[in-house]
DNA sequence: GAATAAATCTAACGCTGTTAGAAAAGAGGT
DNA sequence: ACCTCTTTTCTAACAGCGTTAGATTTATTC
């Protein structure tokens, strides 16, 4: 993505993007903004599929994968792949993201096992590692192609759930 | 990192560097090569300290997060950030210390304890969770700073363990 | 319709990776 | 020592990039 084709794309020149826009990083900070939005939402959905705790966050494990398997280049520039840096504000709906993974449903899985929880620390635990996963299997860094990486994240989810049960907090 | 800074640094025109490389990504690709040969180095030399299995992991899986943390750039240029497209030579190398982690530590691990191992996928998962973690920390995504971030790691690896004794294969 | 404000453009700067072709340096033979 | 040939290195240039200054067109207001 260049500037020029950006403005191209819309039938304007080049300067005219520089109105609307600092500069060419400001323009990927708001289509990364959108991009945190719609996958917050797209988990949030797959989540409110069931009432099961395990079975929640099995489904926002998968709807993470998913989404970054069906926009890689989106999920890449939303993690700073492709030369883009991020900035604060990035980060900061970052966490809401990890956030809200974390508030609500391990927080009902923790309540239903009578499981002390650390939940900041769970969740950014498990979010590394749905990170790790993701980003190894949208590669396709990983053996076995697409299948075989939602049955990785399925385990890793159950790994970590039976790790927390044992060892609690 | 460009062609011309390279060529300025070693005192050559910029033309020179194509006598010796095809493009730029040649330049950078041989630059992760090396990167890869010295990762895999410091964690088996980290390994090496210990007999205890639990203790090589957590060496191995520190050393890991130290190394990104050490030199973020070429971590970052390692793994796709930062705009140079990972080629097929790269992912066989990535690939190579997977196992080399998996193939030595997890599987003294596995028979020490009678855990019947899948070692592909265990190393794999615990791969994409040290790899998750370290992009996380390294890019100071998680709280608390470089302490915290190693205690999660020696918490994931602990959790890695105790869920594979407790489930097995 | 003239004057002002807003939106958009053309042209350019300095940077990038890369290539063609000239110049310089080195090697071997007489 | 000189000429020839090969290898190494350079200068100059091209097309594309992000970005800016300043002119030009379009819209708004009296």
């Amino acid at each position: 993505m260049t500037v020029r084709k950006l403005a191209d794309a819309i039938e304007y020149s080049p300067p005219t993007i520089y109105e609307y826009f600092d500069n060419k990083d400001a323009v990927l900070s708001e289509v990364v903004q959108n991009g945190f939005t719609e996958l917050t939402r797209e988990m949030q959905s797959a989540g409110g599929q069931s009432t099961v705790p395990e079975e929640q966050l099995l489904a926002v494990g998968l709807a993470y994968y998913r989404f970054a398997k069906a926009q890689p280049e989106l999920y890449r520039i939303m993690h700073g792949m492709g030369g883009v840096p991020l900035d604060a504000r990035v980060v900061a709906v970052n966490a809401q993201l990890a956030g809200a993974v974390s508030q609500g449903v391990l927080h009902n899985w923790a309540v239903k096992n009578a499981v002390q929880l650390d939940e900041l620390e769970a969740s950014e635990l498990l979010w590394s590692t749905l990170h790790g996963l993701t980003i190894l299997g949208a590669s396709n860094r990983l053996e076995g192609g697409d299948e075989r990486t939602e049955r990785l994240i399925a385990r890793a989810v159950r790994d970590f759930l039976t790790a927390w049960r044992v060892q609690g907090v």
